[in-house]
DNA sequence: GTCAAGCGTTTGTCCTGACAAACGCCATGC
DNA sequence: GCATGGCGTTTGTCAGGACAAACGCTTGAC
């Protein structure tokens, strides 16, 4: 864009503005592939500015040339930064950073850890751990006989001392053992994770109603006071329902923050 | 998995649970990419149930040849329906059916959008469309000075005949015309993407508060009455600010379905 | 009977090479 | 001065081949 009448005798190319080409480099001795390598120090490079917002990325053949690897190879870096967000590709004019500042493309987080990384030091109090025969939407979600026995766990949860959200938790009988001890001590999903599963996808639906007077006693809210809700099925990559979450969080304390990105 | 003990003459892979072979085929002379023709048809395939849930698709060599097309070419298409969700692939074992139904993993959706989606046949009512001072909340949001003139389209949408949301959208000025007769007809974005602008990202922001008086009365709740809300800055792809929205929901009839999908 | 090693299968990674399509710039013509 | 066509640049698509790593089953040893 700057550097558009030069003649293109050598150009170093994958420059920053200032054209200081960007240092990069891969070992071939790691067991890390290549393509993650390149993407990883990218998108360092990206976050801490070294790569300016709408700054070009030199042209892929020099890109490979410059670093030993192939054409397809440095694409498939390229092309995982550009899925997250953080890169736009242009025919005819080249790869660009994204000028405003992406951060995560919505997860499928935990509210533990969501607090945890806001620096809040969340705190979990397990008002109950059982079992309990499925009600019908219970057993709808999680795929079970109605009336057949479900693990149940309803959970407080705290920052700054102050309650945020009240989590209900349906679990399949028998899928992973829940200890109270673990559950105050960390998430529900790190626990899930630990114990073998590998979660997949989830079905979400956020929503707001009026705290019913047991909510507004454990939430220190009023009877009425408005609530975010959210209710979660989640599965895991065999496709079994793995958790029915029904949640409610304090409307003063707590949002949804994310980042969306349009499928092209 | 089923075909384990087998010995592996010219097995006709890629088959259904049935071992009928899936019917597939590219079109050479046609402009769309063969990759992309590829994932179109065994999307629908995964759609329609012809390719059951858990169902393994032939391996990637054996599909290629078949097909007349490389492997890399095969590997994209697969790749496209991994990313949204649809299939899991597992070294030495294949690539196999997700079981849990997918949807759509939460765009950049706009209201009207859904509604329509859903059958609902919505409308607008335009309450304001016209210029203010940006307020300092607007301003930073937009990145223009305050004080200074931005556009503000503020609207009523209602389905069945019953209001269902206030939607306020403030934009920088000259950005698109925005006629009210339009607005009334369809989405704001169906508009600023006809005026040429890409959308790119949005960082949102969902959560809940109680009616005010004033918007009580539009949306025909009492004050105090939880309401949805949504916070949203939509970037395009050059890293503008092209809108700043705030909306509000009414919590009854309204809630965000979204599908998750946890990143590997 | 149980555990470990071996082996075939399948995806993961990486390379080289080639042509097509879109974009922006420049020169040309009016 | 302005529209238009040509041209170089860059990404998009596709082919064909090669080896490595992970998985599950079978076989063998104890």
């Amino acid at each position: 864009m700057a550097m558009s009448g030069q003649a293109n005798y050598a150009r170093p190319v994958t420059a920053h503005g200032t054209d200081r080409p960007l240092p990069l480099s891969v070992d071939r001795t790691s067991p890390v592939p290549l393509y993650f390598q390149l993407a990883q120090q990218l998108e360092a490079a990206v976050e801490q500015g070294r790569l300016a917002p709408g700054a070009l990325l030199g042209n892929e053949i020099d890109l490979a040339a410059r670093l030993g690897l192939s054409r397809p190879t440095v694409r498939q870096a390229i092309q995982t930064l550009v899925d997250k967000g953080l890169m736009v590709r242009r025919r005819g004019v080249g790869t660009q950073v994204v000028h405003s500042q992406v951060r995560r493309p919505l997860e499928l987080s935990s509210l533990y850890d969501d607090l945890e990384a806001a620096g809040q030091r969340p705190a979990t109090e397990v008002l109950r751990n059982t079992t309990e025969p499925a009600t019908a939407e219970v057993a709808a979600a999680l795929g079970v006989a109605e009336g057949g026995e479900v693990h149940l766990v309803e959970r407080l949860r705290s920052a700054h001392g102050e309650p945020v959200a009240l989590l209900r938790n349906h679990l399949p009988p028998g899928l992973v053992p829940l200890r109270t001890k673990e559950l105050e001590a960390t998430g529900l999903y790190r626990l899930m994770r630990a114990g073998g599963i590998t979660l997949h996808s989830a079905r979400q639906s956020v929503g707001a109603r009026a705290a019913t007077v047991g909510e507004a006693d454990v939430l220190d809210e009023e009877p009425g006071a408005p609530l975010l809700t959210m209710e979660r099925v989640t599965y895991d990559d065999t496709g079994r329902v793995v958790e029915f979450g029904s949640h409610v969080y304090r409307a003063a304390r707590y949002t949804f923050e994310f980042q969306l990105l349009v499928r092209p």
